[in-house]
DNA sequence: CAGGCATCTGAATCCTTGT
DNA sequence: GACAAGGATTCAGATGCCT
């Protein structure tokens, strides 16, 4: 029997080994991502960007990540239970090599959930898309393995909704993320807690045993602690576990509040862009729209969504404004005819029709 | 030269090492994830039908997965031409093999995207998340190489802000799903033309060589044909390819203009020296610029267009950086005095007149 | 005290061209 | 290919100051 609710100082490596087999329900892991970033990232404002250059997110090469990998997943798989769990969180960077050992070490992805951050970093140069998601692996010991899994928790709020595989959550930041007296984070990549309360309330039971080998400033056991698991932590760094411990010990006994479980639909956030009626074929790039309901000024439809008219380019609502003389919501001044009645109909009816479409 | 805008029967492995290397501009490919592990093992109950937990009989599957992996990803490298870039889509059975193998290979992965369906199908026994998005991956062929990404044309399409790594994308369904006669699916995997038109749009340029190795019944090549890009398919399913080549000849030939299919790049616009703004004589020699919207270091333009501040000399853009102590574009920090209206003006605003009169 | 404006920051594999 | 120089580039949310 393990004794719980400590950090145990040192590479997980070597101290899992020392722990007994088949006593832990749930291990949480949050690995180091193999980030290599190689230089710095400056702000169009000129500020620059605190890189995660940390010591332990070094590795020499995808050999040398492999490897750590798949030592740490042996270690944790040997002291799960044989109903017992496992979930790690990761980026592009790192989740395909530990996807595809976890699978060669038989562990079952059970799912795949997609951390969609609500205030992410944009991607300052433009030159790739905004890196705006996670992903976190939830897996069984083995195939055909039981599982926790509180379906009637999770649905609580409302059916359906809060049991996809997208959590829309904000980064940590504010009050929640701790910071030395100097205000410099204290840990580099602190996970927010409502990450942790959804994966622990709906895959473990009261009085569970969750297993931490990565954690750093203790997210895992402040949330275990307020919904009354027992944690264990693993831990290399001195100043983190010191915070960690600081952190559990404050934590009173209340708990999150319940909608940090709600997911919400994504239906319900879609702002649908012009171009979503060009991705879906409603409109083509090449054809006219017509400015207000009775015969007004033509614009031809560009691929990237924008419109052409009278030599300027912008958007609906940029041309609308031009040709209005004032504030104009684009959506309800344009028409098009529609392909299958020949009628003129406004693009705000086709936006209409595609929010029903994605119903 | 590759013969475009058709449809190749057979096996991807078989047909590419067929092809010219360094030909290809992009692949996209949505390959078969078929793992047999995942085939006859749960009864509709959840019971486990044959439980095998043989070790070897789990990695030879896995490891016969990984081989045709391997097999159709090197020969999709070897057509791609060394700026050109690769596609995958899958879920979170195969992704993460996929995903080691492309980093294994060299490639270089740039985005993960995942897509959020809006409507996916749920999971009615409540036993785990429902599975609601599948991931995409982006590469270039190699780490540093150069590649296409349309940064201001996506953001066009997303009504000026940024595109992010979440696409919230409705399945594939209504009139755009094509079925038999008897109404069932032609294909049981059709991705929505809208994941291709994101795609198409922001990572290839009009006229681009697009390829498929698992073209399926089309969609890549149908958006392809809407964005006036070439594209070819490779498809060993008879059924599919007459559904596919039936679908795209239907799409009316595009013949935007280029100007409507791509986006200004602002990077790509002409080079305008500093000094075009003293021939020109919107600025003069010994004229004093201002660093900073608001009072900021004071600069004396010289005659060479080299400005003179504190002691050194240098462009715009040295002097700017020496300033602001980092990156910085000069014509967007200096300021001047606008001789009409004697007003303060953006250095770039006077650049802005100048391209203007120059059209 | 409310509201407005400026500032700061977050797991980021973050430039391009000419010499 | 290395090097120097030009110059393009950001979103949401929290915090704090000022009026």
């Amino acid at each position: 029997m393990i004794s719980p609710n400590r950090i145990l100082a040192g590479d997980c490596r070597t101290i899992l080994p020392t722990l007994p087999e088949a006593s832990v329900d749930l291990v949480f892991a949050d690995p180091p991502y193999n980030l290599q970033l190689h230089q710095d990232l400056h702000r169009p404002n000129g500020t620059i960007v605190n890189a995660v250059d940390d010591a332990w997110d070094q590795f020499a090469d995808f050999a040398a990540y492999d490897k750590f990998t798949r030592e740490w997943l042996t270690a944790c798989r040997r002291v799960l239970k044989p109903d017992g769990a496992l979930w790690v969180i990761g980026t592009y960077h790192n989740i395909h090599r530990v996807g595809a050992i976890l699978q060669d070490l038989h562990f079952w992805i059970l799912n795949e959930i997609t951390w969609i951050k609500t205030n992410p970093m944009p991607n300052f140069r433009g030159v790739r898309f905004t890196n705006a998601h996670e992903t976190l692996l939830w897996a069984a010991r083995s195939r055909g393995a039981r599982y926790t899994f509180h379906h009637h928790a999770v649905k609580s709020l409302n059916e359906q909704l809060q049991m996809r595989s997208d959590w829309v959550l904000p980064v940590c930041g504010g009050k929640e993320r701790l910071r030395a007296n100097d205000g410099a984070k204290v840990h580099s990549t602190q996970k927010p807690e409502a990450l942790l309360y959804r994966v622990i309330l709906s895959t473990t039971n009261p009085g569970d045993l969750i297993l931490d080998p990565f954690f750093g400033t203790g997210t895992t056991g402040a949330v275990a602690k307020r919904l009354g698991r027992r944690w264990l932590g693993i831990e290399k760094d001195a100043a983190y576990r010191r915070a960690a411990q600081k952190r559990i010990d404050a934590i009173p006994e209340t708990r999150l509040p319940e909608e940090d479980l709600a997911t919400p639909d994504p239906r319900k956030r879609e702002r649908i862009p012009f171009g979503r009626l060009l991705e879906e074929g409603m409109l083509s790039a090449g054809d006219t729209l017509t400015f207000g309901e009775r015969d007004g000024a033509k614009a031809r439809i560009l691929a990237d969504a924008s419109l052409s008219c009278k030599g300027k380019r912008g958007s609906i609502h940029q041309i609308a404004r031009l040709l209005h003389g004032g504030p104009s919501n684009g959506w309800d001044r344009w028409f098009a005819l529609d392909r299958r009645t020949g009628e003129r109909i406004s693009i705000n009816r086709l936006r209409e029709e595609l929010r029903e479409k994605e119903k």
